[in-house]
DNA sequence: GTAGAAAAGTGCAACGACTCTACTTAGCGA
DNA sequence: TCGCTAAGTAGAGTCGTTGCACTTTTCTAC
């Protein structure tokens, strides 16, 4: 996984890439977004911006390197869960396992910020969850042997790929994420009140 | 509401405004979103560039036209119930009431491929809904008293604006929509198999 | 009515994201 | 060593979008 095929031109290749990303991501932490061109990133990188799009599909996706396989292991997530284990459980699993620790690197503080202060890069994250829905309901349902679009597991996948927007920014990831499940399980609760002052 | 201020002034704006929507939507059930440009419209509606960006935010726009204080109206729904009605039977209730009426005009079945078959679109219209969430969560966690961003009022907003695009392409919308608010209000539960053939 | 403010619309230049095409370069496999 | 292929480049071009200076139309107040 680290090392796909070692040939000195892949090396190269994976080099270049990651050296757009990484002068993208400085210059945009430096400076926000809006205010960095791509052709800033392709001097930076000592790169033509044609090369850019070769190694990114759009300026929003130098953001978001390394998002990849999340869908595979929602997949594995599902189908390779308990036999004893309902697919709701083994869903809060796997998303209380996975998703506190994304976002646990250097920066993640300033990232988070540029994310949520430019908002075409906030409807871009938004996507990059949503879009799984068709792939994790259509094996929601292969398990309950009803068709793909079944309602009730288009339902359920959509919420639950709303869980990281919705616990994004809560001091307690953990507890945002067991209570949104626990709405999915046992249905909407109105809130208490907080102690009062 | 149909007639807002009488003037010639806003009489024009309100002739030209539609005349660029008008233009607009032709052409993109004519010819697909991607192979009109603005120049197209403007031409077609006989205006310049400038003047289609001083009606409309930009080209997604263009696609939907009068969706105006749908906000507005949950907002209403919501503080404006009945004494005895809870807040997720006011909401359902209101979503009968006006979603499925929308869309219901001519042309609503090349619109909605004409929309499913754009991605861009498909994404705009997605985020067109989602925009109430901090809006709608705000009223509903002012009537429980209490703070703005208490999670399962968030939550609760969010899959309530979700609805719309779970609901879209059911043959039976009104089904649809009680058995999203079921979810909500009950818990997920696992499918029933359809018939055996 | 008429003057002048206010707003709608125009034409044009510009910017940035992205694409296309033709070309060079560098690594690979025989 | 000889191509073949893939990575990268340069540059022109399209398109969405904005800004600016300007004209035209309509409204308002005298």
């Amino acid at each position: 996984m680290t090392v796909p095929s070692v040939s000195r031109r892949d090396r190269k290749k994976a080099a270049t890439r990651q050296a757009i990303a990484d002068a993208a991501l400085r210059l945009f932490l430096e400076r926000g977004y809006d205010q960095v061109s791509i052709r800033d990133i392709a001097d930076a990188a000592d790169v033509s911006t044609a090369t850019v799009f070769k190694h990114f599909s759009g300026k929003e996706a130098l953001v978001f390197d390394q998002d990849e396989d999340r869908e595979s292991q929602l997949i594995a997530a599902v189908r390779q869960r308990r036999s004893d284990q309902s697919i709701l459980d083994a869903l809060r699993q796997h998303v209380l396992d996975t998703w506190p620790s994304i976002e646990a690197h250097p920066q993640a503080a300033e990232f988070t910020n540029l994310v949520n202060s430019t908002p075409v890069l906030r409807a871009y994250s938004e996507r990059m969850w949503t879009r799984y829905t068709d792939s994790l309901s259509a094996v929601i349902a292969d398990e309950f042997g009803v068709g793909h679009d079944n309602l009730a597991c288009v339902a359920l996948a959509r919420f639950v790929l709303e869980i990281p927007v919705l616990a994004r920014g809560r001091q307690d990831r953990r507890a945002a994420i067991e209570a949104i499940f626990d709405i999915l399980t046992h249905g909407w609760e109105p809130p208490g009140k907080p102690p009062a002052p």
